[in-house]
DNA sequence: CGTGAGATTGACTATATTCAACCCTAGTGG
DNA sequence: CCACTAGGGTTGAATATAGTCAATCTCACG
């Protein structure tokens, strides 16, 4: 991890407040984060943790959008998680990421000395249920993602990510927006749905032209109809996978 | 989740004493955890869990072969999970599971009344520290596994499974053992590989003709040649896809 | 010995990939 | 100010891989 910028903010004006890792704290357990935190920014394209590199920190995304990725030898890649403001960058106990960390936007995280956070941990229980939570969360959407990779279509792909992205962009408010902006290429997007950039281009502009949804520039979408994108999703009403 | 036998073993003769989340318990946990545990079996393809059912009960597998799996409204399936001995099912603070859990073997589960188990946690960081690193583990696990949908081809796939088998048929030992128990029939195969059962056939048959596999009877896979089978799963020398 | 579930095999097909050409747009420098 | 460039994106044609459909086989079990 490389050392940029930094500064230090009021953890009581942060926008993830209620969402990170420090969700369940009480004034004692936020005074104690606070005076460890320290803010780190990454530019677009920046890794911020290689594969196997030493995790001298975990930390909390304040904003931007990161990657993680896994690599064959022959360059085969596939994107193992997309990490949103809120999410969690490294977890105690586990010394290494086995994938890399890529800023995908300009990011910044809020970040804790692994080690030291670690002691912090054993007299913080709302901090280790939170961080249980955030891992539990995480494993339920790896493996929503294992039926999209495994058994949905290339279509049904596209239609999901869309409306994942829609979900994640403001689910405090619930209400999707029209305008959701994708944050990542056609070659990044492809290497999160295991398809070609090819497939992605043609999938995209195919829901164009069936009316479903409208590009406002090549990374902002406008969702035109929202249940018509639904129904291409291959999910049930509720989201999920039907039991 | 049934009601099936019921029996009271000794936690110190337990074969997965050293792996489960009672691992880094010390005498006095484990004597409440003893008093808490009761033990069910399941027969194999009983469902342990539906998908939305209320979690009742938290569960080690004690012995035998459990998996989690999701499907669509159309049928399709996809496995999310495979579940061996040590393995937990369920966690604290969740109230359902996302998807069913089967039971492909004879499965014996170590069970835990949830909310008592929950209770237990808030004064158990042992416990509650193990759940984390099984959690993690999983997690890990999922993230390879879509690596795996999301990229390889089918004979990789066929090849990463038996591999994959063999490192957990006995990682106590650590020499792969030369016979290997599929535990699943075709149809549950492909599931887990996202592949159709024809393919799965015809990959297991095409390992079979190329000398790297043998069929001692359907479910049963003999490896010829550790190290071909390996330069068929795609992954590099350690096992895991290459950073 | 007959039955049926699971497994195999073959022929054909469809979906997504591959390969290749071309387009768009923002940024650069003459 | 305009031409040039380069990276990202689109589009088309041909191809390959895995899927589909269907027939057949195997073997455990009644």
């Amino acid at each position: 991890m490389k050392i940029p910028s930094l500064t230090k903010d009021r953890c009581a004006d942060c926008p993830i407040r209620h969402r990170a890792v420090c969700a369940k704290c009480d004034d004692d357990e936020m005074a104690m984060l606070e005076s460890m935190k320290e803010y780190r920014t990454f530019k677009a394209g920046e890794t911020i943790y290689w594969r196997g590199e030493p995790l001298k920190y975990v930390a909390s995304i304040v904003s931007g959008v990161a990657t993680l990725s896994k690599s064959m030898q022959d360059g085969r890649t596939q994107m193992v998680g997309l990490m949103l403001p809120s999410d969690f960058i490294g977890w105690p106990g586990r010394t290494t990421v086995d994938f890399d960390v890529i800023a995908t936007d300009s990011v910044t995280l809020c970040c804790f000395h692994r080690q030291r956070f670690e002691e912090l941990l054993e007299n913080t229980p709302h901090i280790a249920q939170r961080l249980m939570e955030l891992a539990l969360d995480e494993l339920d959407a790896a493996r929503d993602w294992m039926v999209l990779l495994g058994r949905k279509t290339a279509r049904e792909k596209i239609s999901t990510f869309i409306e994942m992205l829609a979900r994640r962009a403001d689910h405090t408010t619930g209400n999707a927006p029209r305008l959701i902006d994708l944050h990542m290429t056609r070659d990044q997007i492809s290497d999160y749905l295991g398809l070609t950039i090819e497939t992605v281009s043609r999938q995209l502009n195919a829901l164009k032209k069936d009316g479903i949804i409208n590009f406002s520039d090549r990374h902002q979408v406008v969702v035109k109809d929202y249940a018509a994108l639904h129904d291409e999703s291959g999910d049930d009403a509720d989201g999920g996978v039907v039991a």
